[in-house]
DNA sequence: GGCGGTCTGACGGTTTGCTGACAATCTCCG
DNA sequence: CGGAGATTGTCAGCAAACCGTCAGACCGCC
């Protein structure tokens, strides 16, 4: 079972990482400080590591670099803060292999995750490369490029959009509600009210729907929030 | 067995809150201002919290705020007044998980209980997805996808006939008195005195008997109220 | 500076829920 | 058996809730 290692300080923030994490099938340990990340980086060798910067004790930075020094070398993944264009650049200096902006959503950063984990895996002769294609209707979706096809025709789809599709596509057949695809989509804390997520539901079903006003796959659940039917 | 902190002053709907959360299984504990929330919620750990944000003395959000910084991670359910807008993204911004507002129904309430626990539960692999549908003569109700079958043929419902149904649905075979029904549906305050409940009655069997004016599901018990049969 | 992507608030259409009057049915009892 | 009273069923109209839509603002990026 791969393994990933989260390095974060902020309880909240860990708990929700650690339980995405699992839902996704990785077992995952937990550290809240820099001198204990490194200890368990070093000790544990998770085949991933999510390393939050801004970290009491020793930064993400140090950890980093010791466990560069160390001659650990499994995939490092880095949260910065939004607007820390220094920190990103050192930290991809230093060694990590990604970064992540906070605040983020929970998908980008599992699918970020996953394409760590599978450039770092020796491809397996035979092996699949990733999760397979989902489909629906005329439509396929492809996480391992981010590609929508629609009757074999590529669909241009923006980032929002595909991520909320996936979060759709997750819970196929189950009710969504617009809480969880705003946690889901846009971030751990949830902070936008408005019809955000009805206007990208509208353009999802412009663009996927043959009749988008009579959707037949991507529907409305009426006080409650939407649901992705095949 | 899974442990419920109530942080609510109004003892009639913490009473409310207790009995029917115990019916679920649940094992309750109230407290009845913030101060012994918050002390309840550090010791005892539970592993979930219903917080009114209204509260004598300390308010909930304080109580929200302290329980985060104090690395409490259980998922907090919050209660705001209708119309509290404001409120709620505040509630949601200091960490809540998700909210109801008042005057809710107990079902809706339960519901998201179930949700946020299910969420927070480890993830069993092969794990099922919720409660499993619910049969009565041709009919299938599932919960999941708020979605309701009769002969494999979707059947639309209203959210209130839905909800309704489910209601009925819980306590199969036997009798449950309009104003259980008001109670479970529409809310603790019910208001409505007029002949709201049979309307919604009437348009159920309309769409899931075969002759509405000779159930033999949805049936009426004279001075009583209505009871649900296979 | 233009451009695509995203978010928001206002607006309007549609659905849904509630109500109260009236009809139908049941129960009890003379 | 019949009738009064109590209880439930039905209906249509109104009001509110909810969602889809859109234009405009904002923002980061080329």
């Amino acid at each position: 079972m791969t393994r990933i290692l989260v390095v974060e300080d902020n309880p909240d923030l860990a708990y929700g990482l650690r339980n995405n994490l699992e839902i996704e099938g990785y077992q995952v340990e937990v550290a809240d400080d820099g001198t204990k990340g490194l200890a368990r980086a070093r000790d544990g060798r998770p085949d991933l590591i999510i390393l939050d910067l801004m970290l009491p004790g020793m930064d993400g930075f140090r950890v980093l670099r010791a466990l560069r020094e160390a001659g650990r070398t499994m995939p490092v993944l880095i949260l910065t803060a939004r607007g820390e264009e220094a920190d990103k650049v050192r930290g991809l200096r230093l060694g990590a292999d990604d970064y992540v902006t906070k605040p983020f959503g929970v998908l980008e950063l599992l699918a970020r995750v996953e394409a760590l984990l599978r450039r770092a895996a020796p491809p397996l002769p035979g092996g699949n490369g990733g999760p397979p294609p989902e489909r629906f209707g005329d439509v396929e979706v492809i996480p391992a490029s981010r590609t929508v096809l629609r009757g074999g025709q590529s669909v241009p789809l923006t980032p929002k959009e595909f991520d909320l599709l996936v979060a759709l596509l997750r819970r196929r057949g189950a009710v969504v509600t617009r809480l969880d695809l705003l946690r889901e989509v846009w971030g751990y804390s949830a902070e936008v009210l408005s019809r955000t997520v009805d206007t990208h539901v509208a353009e999802l079903r412009r663009k996927l729907e043959n009749d988008p006003a009579a959707p037949r796959h991507i529907l409305t659940v009426r006080k409650s929030g939407y649901r992705l039917e095949r």
